[in-house]
DNA sequence: GGACAAGTGGACTAGGTGGTCCACTCCTAG
DNA sequence: CTAGGAGTGGACCACCTAGTCCACTTGTCC
């Protein structure tokens, strides 16, 4: 029986380790995975070393937990605006959104793709969490992609698997070159001519 | 008088440099800046403390040669193929060179795009270096682009300013995806739907 | 109230980090 | 031949890192 990061039992185990999952994600966001310790984690958590190995078997394990983290929280923020994506007006007011939010925070970057980035050969489990993240965000994108096609709102030529991910590397692509310049209008370029590609797949209109 | 850093006198000693800074390059591409250690590097480069001392601040110094050492290979590399871009054609075989890389590599991602997500909010010096090779590297399209828009092979309404935006953005969102997935099509699409979108804006032929 | 496991505090270790320092060699100019 | 600066080797330091360990507290069940 080999000794494994444990769940916690009760209420507030469960409590410790969400502040340490908290404390761990701002941190990894700030300095990245491999730049925060263990030791800054800890203060801002207000816990002890042995709490955290408690409840994870190393920091590669804290790490893979802020994954799960972050995956999750992308996907329930953006999930309910992209499930019922259904129409060209739906997508366009979620590139305004992506577009919005990135000037708002100053342009960050994508809390997925820079994790990608950092850890993507460097830890495998990681790497697999998430592009397994990635293909579940996108999966929203190429269903409601195929919707519209079967309404009719896409011609049958168009592909939604490989519009989709078009659309994902413009939107990350557009984020990083954001990040990078600190100027918002490379994500707006990057998103405005996505959409016109979308639209190119428009059937023929009565006008 | 400030000590600063000192560049090296004598042909010895610029060779040294070079060891040094051809260690460190790699190095940072294997495991990032912030991952690499300056023995390692030096155990590589096959020099010692005091040497590196004598040609660099500090390890923010080395590391900012290292960016500059990439953007120039990166420009040195695909400079010739972009300086001379001026057809359709140009782009794709540009596009096509560019999957063919990422595919025979391993889809390593982009080194610069590597540097830029991890360095961006941590160092301003690299943040603004990484921009400055971004922006050159997109100006030869962009130049490319109004060159084929002067010569009446892009209708009028193209910006050929956004149009480079975007098309650097789903190269590096595509490269992002590839490196993440370890699956080189995710380029491939991004970068056909950015070569279909540029043709789109073709004026409308005899045929 | 006592037994027992979950949870916690924090001192401790072994190894690595960036960075300093100084004695030394090499090269060249005069 | 010699002087002096460029270049070099590597010991050394203070600090930080992930990870270990054990005594202790807290809460629950009988």
């Amino acid at each position: 029986m080999v000794a494994v990061a444990q769940e916690p039992l009760t209420e507030r185990g469960r409590r410790s380790r969400e502040r340490i999952i908290e404390a761990a994600a701002a941190a990894v966001a700030e300095r990245g995975a491999g730049g925060c310790s263990l030791d800054q984690v800890l203060e801002a958590a207000g816990a002890s070393k042995s709490q955290l190995y408690h409840y994870f078997a190393d920091k590669d394990d804290l790490v893979r937990a802020v994954i799960a983290r972050r995956v999750g929280e992308t996907l329930d923020c953006q999930g309910p605006m992209l499930s019922e994506l259904d129409s060209f007006a739906d997508i366009r007011r979620w590139f305004d959104w992506l577009i919005a939010q990135n000037e708002k925070l100053g342009c960050p970057g994508c809390p997925l793709g820079t994790l990608a980035n950092e850890l993507a050969d460097r830890d495998e489990t990681a790497r697999v969490d998430l592009a397994g993240g990635f293909d579940t965000w996108m999966s929203y994108v190429i269903e409601g992609l195929a919707r519209m096609q079967a309404r009719g709102e896409l011609v049958e030529q168009a592909d939604p698997q490989r519009l989709g991910h078009a659309v994902f590397a413009s939107l990350q692509g557009g984020l990083l070159l954001s990040k990078t310049t600190k100027v918002p209008q490379y994500l707006r370029d990057a998103l405005d001519a996505s959409y016109a590609h979308l639209l190119s797949f428009a059937p023929p209109g009565p006008s």
